[in-house]
DNA sequence: TCGTTTTCTGACCGTATGGTCAGGGTCGAG
DNA sequence: CTCGACCCTGACCATACGGTCAGAAAACGA
């Protein structure tokens, strides 16, 4: 049991010190990269010296750390539409929704947790081994369950949920290359729009979900 | 012009010393990112001294650059299959099959790729401005024809191509986590073919490809 | 107000990194 | 055989990095 948290003023500077380093802290772990990011740049980022930082943050490696498990909550909660869905065109078509949402809303956390995993997730293994493989396997049972009572066509769930994974995240790990090729512009919220219910539609109609 | 090649015995340990230290630095740049990466590491893969590395590549960032341009080469010419495809299951079909080839075969040339874009693109921006845009222009127009024929349902070009980097591309860069789901082991040769056929399935069904 | 706890920070340190260079070895053309 | 061009490398250097620490400043509870 941790002691109730009291609104002190020391409290509150604590809070937001944290909050903002770790804003800045994301960004820049999502620019340069681990091994690229600085604590000085982050420190500069974050408008405070870089001792401080380490007053909150005993390493660099510990900043990263959090960093990497805020998106990870971030998506976990993404599934949630999925569960007390009637059929897939309802949770998997929500499902889309929410994941493009957050690409739009936290690109940077998207990219620091790919670039973790590609480089062999060296800090968050543990995770992926339990909470995202029992994530996984629950929702790939929902996925068959829909398969079995004739809702969808017969895929793999895995693949399925791969593929939403990485057309989803796509928009936020590739977002520099789909901005140059949009004419250096980023997506309007129009385009966004559009590029949800691509997704949607491409991928509802090539599971063949029937409405509910 | 170039003078022609001899096939002196300087010619061949030059160009046996430049694919070991290529081959080395895709790995070291796939695993670490390009701030991670360190000279040493890389010599010590390739098997060289640090100095001799900076011999026949003067600095990090031209030998990261020469890694870079290899795995883009290599995409160009998978994109072949597109243009005398007669229709949208033939062209698009090939190029899925040739896309996850390449993933299963150059997963650290993919990673870096992304890796590079993720970081906003630093040293190949005008690849993306350039050949890249002209690429995808190209594509895009073909697509719009099979769509303008009634060869497919009428999908936005731009959006099905990031569909299919995307879900191609997820099965290299995030590898790991694909093998971690899957008990630690890396996809078997079923495996493999049956990731291939799951996104040719979805994706040509929710593109509504007619045959030719 | 006073003593204690928490927050803050400039200055500092050991290490690792990218890159250099002088000098020695090897190869090939004539 | 000879000489010039190319190949190789141990030792070295300047810099930048993550992390530490002593002590000042601020906040707090009583």
């Amino acid at each position: 049991m941790s002691a109730p948290e009291r609104l002190t003023k020391r409290n509150a500077i604590r809070r937001e010190n944290e909050r903002v380093i770790l804003a800045a802290a994301e960004k820049v772990f999502a620019e340069a990269g681990f091994g690229g990011a600085t604590m000085q740049l982050i420190a500069d980022m974050a408008g405070l010296p870089k001792a401080n930082l380490h007053y909150y943050f005993a390493t660099k490696e510990e900043l990263y750390r959090k960093v990497v498990q805020q998106i990870f909550e971030i998506w976990l909660h993404a599934a949630d539409v999925f569960d007390n869905a009637p059929g897939p065109v309802e949770g998997i078509g929500a499902y889309i929704d929410a994941k493009m949402e957050i690409s739009r809303r936290h690109p940077f956390g998207s990219k620091v947790w790919a670039s973790e995993v590609m480089h062999g997730a060296p800090v968050i293994q543990d995770y992926l081994e339990t909470t995202l493989r029992d994530w996984t396997e629950g929702r790939a049972r929902v996925i068959q369950r829909w398969v079995d009572e004739g809702k969808m066509a017969p895929v793999d769930p895995r693949h399925l949920l791969y593929m939403l994974w990485a057309t989803t995240q796509h928009y936020a790990d590739f977002g520099h290359q789909i901005e140059t090729l949009n004419g250096g512009k980023p997506l309007s919220d129009r385009q966004w729009k559009a590029a949800k219910d691509s997704v949607k539609t491409i991928i509802l109609r090539g599971i063949a979900a029937v409405p509910s």
